[in-house]
DNA sequence: ATAGACATGCGAAACGATTCGCATCAAGCA
DNA sequence: TGCTTGATGCGAATCGTTTCGCATGTCTAT
C-alpha cells in the first residue's frame, strides 16, 4: 500500500521527474509517447497511488474543501451536501464538514479548516444580521476562498442564494389563484419575498395589509406560536391561508391547528417553503415552494473552484418551483 | 500566512527539532522550561500554524477519516453525523464526507479516500444482505481501518449497533400495554427486532401469527403498499397496530390511510422507529422507538479512533427508547 | 562536416515537519 | 583534577512529490 513515484520510475526505467510528468499529463510535449506508455504501465502493476501529501506539500494545494453548517438539524441542508459532494467528487476534490452553532465555534472551526489547508471554505450563513458575523466573513474570506450558500441576503460574499422575490411572487399568485384574498405571510431573514408578495398583491389589486406579515421575531416561530398570532385576529379579518418560511414551520402550523380541531385546509391553508420530502408526510400533504437544494449546493462548488482558480465569480440565481400538493384550499371549486 | 518552524525557531534561538519538541510537548525531558517558553512566544507572535502536510508526509498520520452514508435522504444520517463531527473535533480529527449508491461507487469513493490517506473510515453499510458488499468490506477493512455504523446485523466489522432485541421488546411491550393484540411488524433488515417482538408476545401469553410479520421485499415499503398489505386482512383478524421500521414509512402509512378516510389511531395504529423531528410533524404525532443517534456517530467515532491507535475494540450496543405520543390508540382507556 | 535547433530525459533541490544520533556543558563523585 | 552522568539542544536525514536547470542525442540546414 505504499508504492512510491521512485519505485515506478525504477520498473519503468526511466527518472521520478519523467515519471511524475508522464503520470500528471504535465509537460506533455517533455515526455515521448512510448516513454509515457512504460510509465504508465508500470504505475498500473505496481497499482501505484499518487501520496497526496507530498504533492500537496511541494504544491501548496490541498484539494481539500471545507464545507460549514450552522446545524445538521435543518432539513434542507442535506440535499444541499449531496449537490456538493457530486461536484466536488467530479473535481477529485475531497470535502470537509464542519458544524457551528455560534460565532467562537465557527471562528474555530474555521481555524481548523486553515490549518488543514483547506482550498476554499463553502459557508452557510446563519444570523445574517449578526454584525459581528459579518465582520468575521470579511476577515475570513481575505485569507481563503469563500462562497456563501443559501436564501440569505449576503452582501459580502460571492454567494449562490434561491430568488427570493419569486418565491414571494410565485407562491402568493398560486394563493390568489385558488381564490385566496386575506393572505398571511410569515417572514424569515428573506425580505426580497416580501416584495414579491406585495407586487402580487398589487397586480391583483388586493390590499396590502402590513398586520398579514409576521414579523416578530420576538415571539416563537412554531406552530403553536403561529396560530396564536392567526388566532388573534377576529373571524372575519382572520386570513385564509398563511405561507411559511419553511415546510417544518407549516407543517407545524398544521398540527397545531388540528389539535384546535381547525379544518384543515378548509378553515386554513398553509404554504410551505423548501419543498421537501417531509411535506408529504404531514397531513394535509404540504403545498410548497420548493427550492433546488442539490442545484444550490453545486453551484457553490462551482463557484467555489472557480474562485480557487483565480477568476472573480458571479452570483448565482437559482429559481424556485410550486409543489402543489393538498393543504391549499381551493375557493374556486365547489368541494 | 506561511510561517514555518524554521521561523519560529530562528526568533526563538533555538534549532528546528527543539522547536518541534516544544511546540509538539513530545520528548518533554528533552527540553528546559526556559527554552520552551521562548519557542511558544515566538510561535504565538508570529502566529504559526503547523504545516499538516510536512507533519503528514513524514507522521504518516492524517488526522483525515472518511465518512460514507449509502445516501443522505436517510433522514437519520444528519444527527449522526453530528456526533461523529462533534467527536472528531475534539480529537483534532477532520472528516471526509462522502456517498455512494452502488457498490461501484462504494469502491470508488473509498478509493478517494484512500489516495487522500485517509487514518481510517466509517461505514454507514446498506443492503447488508448482498454478499459482494460484504466481500468488499472485507477487503477495504484489510488495508485501513473501519467501522461500521448502523444497525444492521454486520458480523464483518467492527461497529456500534442499537439494540434491535430490545427495540423489538420495548416496542411490541408498549403496544400490548396500550390493550393491542393483534400486532403487525414490518420487517427490515434487523432481524433481531422479530426475536424482541416474538419473545414478548410469548411472555403474554399472544400467539405469534407469522402473516402479521411482513416480510415481502418485493413489494413496495411504502405507506400505500403497507396499506394494501393491511387491507388484504379481513377485518376481524385485521391487525390494529403496525409497528414500522421507520418514521418516514410510518408517516406514509398513516397518511394513505387518511386517503382511505381510516380514523387514526382508532382504527389504526402506527409506531414508528427512529424517534426523529418528522414524527412531531405527522398527523396524529407518531409514537416511535427513538435510537440514539447523536451517539451513535460519537461512538462510531470514538470506536474508530481506538482501532487506528491499535487496539482491538468492542463493539458497542446502543439501547432503543420508547418515544410516545398519539399515534398509538390506548384501548384501556375508555376515550 | 559543423553548428544550431529540437526533442527527450535525468536527478538535484525544495516543500515543512519529525526524529535520531551526536555534541556540549554543568554537576557530581572519587 | 579527571571522569562519569544527566540534561539540554543542534542540525542532518527523511517522508513523496513537483519542477527546474542541464545534459544527451538526433535531425536539419547550410
Amino acid at each position: 500500500m505504499k508504492v512510491t513515484i521512485k519505485e515506478v520510475a525504477q520498473l519503468a526505467g526511466v527518472g521520478v521527474g519523467t515519471a511524475s510528468y508522464a503520470l500528471n499529463g504535465t509537460g506533455s510535449t517533455k515526455v515521448g509517447a512510448r516513454t509515457r506508455e512504460r510509465v504508465l504501465a508500470a504505475a498500473r502493476q505496481l497499482n501505484y497511488r499518487v501520496n497526496t501529501f507530498g504533492r500537496a506539500l511541494k504544491m501548496d494545494r490541498s484539494y481539500l474543501v471545507g464545507a460549514i453548517f450552522p446545524t445538521v438539524r435543518h432539513e434542507s441542508i442535506p440535499e444541499i451536501m449531496q449537490g456538493m459532494e457530486d461536484e466536488l467528487t467530479r473535481h477529485g476534490y475531497g470535502m470537509l464538514f464542519y458544524t457551528y452553532s455560534e460565532l467562537e465555534e465557527l471562528r474555530s472551526k474555521c481555524r481548523c479548516l486553515l490549518d488543514k489547508r483547506a482550498d476554499g471554505i463553502i459557508l452557510f450563513p446563519e444570523a445574517p444580521h449578526r454584525h459581528d458575523y459579518y465582520d468575521f466573513y470579511r476577515e475570513l474570506a481575505a485569507s481563503v476562498p469563500v462562497v456563501a450558500t443559501s436564501g440569505h441576503r449576503q452582501e459580502e460574499l460571492p454567494r449562490v442564494l434561491v430568488d427570493g422575490y419569486e418565491l414571494g411572487r410565485i407562491g402568493t399568485e398560486y394563493l390568489i389563484a385558488n381564490g385566496h384574498r386575506k393572505i398571511a405571510l410569515v417572514n424569515d431573514w428573506l425580505d426580497w419575498r416580501t416584495d414579491g408578495y406585495r407586487d402580487v398583491l398589487a397586480v391583483h389589486g388586493i390590499p396590502f395589509v402590513p398586520d398579514y406579515v409576521f414579523r416578530d421575531f420576538s415571539r416563537p416561530h412554531d406552530g403553536p406560536g403561529l396560530l396564536s398570532w392567526w388566532l388573534e385576529f377576529p373571524p372575519e379579518q382572520r386570513p385564509t391561508a398563511v405561507f411559511c418560511p419553511s415546510d417544518g414551520s407549516a407543517a407545524d402550523l398544521q398540527n397545531a391547528a388540528h389539535d384546535r380541531e381547525i379544518e384543515l385546509p378548509r378553515e386554513l391553508s398553509v404554504l410551505g417553503t423548501d419543498g421537501l420530502i417531509i411535506g408529504t408526510l404531514a397531513h394535509p400533504r404540504l403545498s410548497s415552494m420548493g427550492q433546488p437544494h442539490y442545484r444550490q449546493g453545486a453551484e457553490s462548488v462551482r463557484l467555489l473552484l472557480e474562485l480557487i482558480t483565480g477568476s472573480a465569480p458571479e452570483n448565482v440565481l437559482l429559481q424556485p418551483t410550486l409543489i402543489p400538493r393538498e393543504s391549499v384550499w381551493n375557493f374556486n371549486r365547489k368541494n
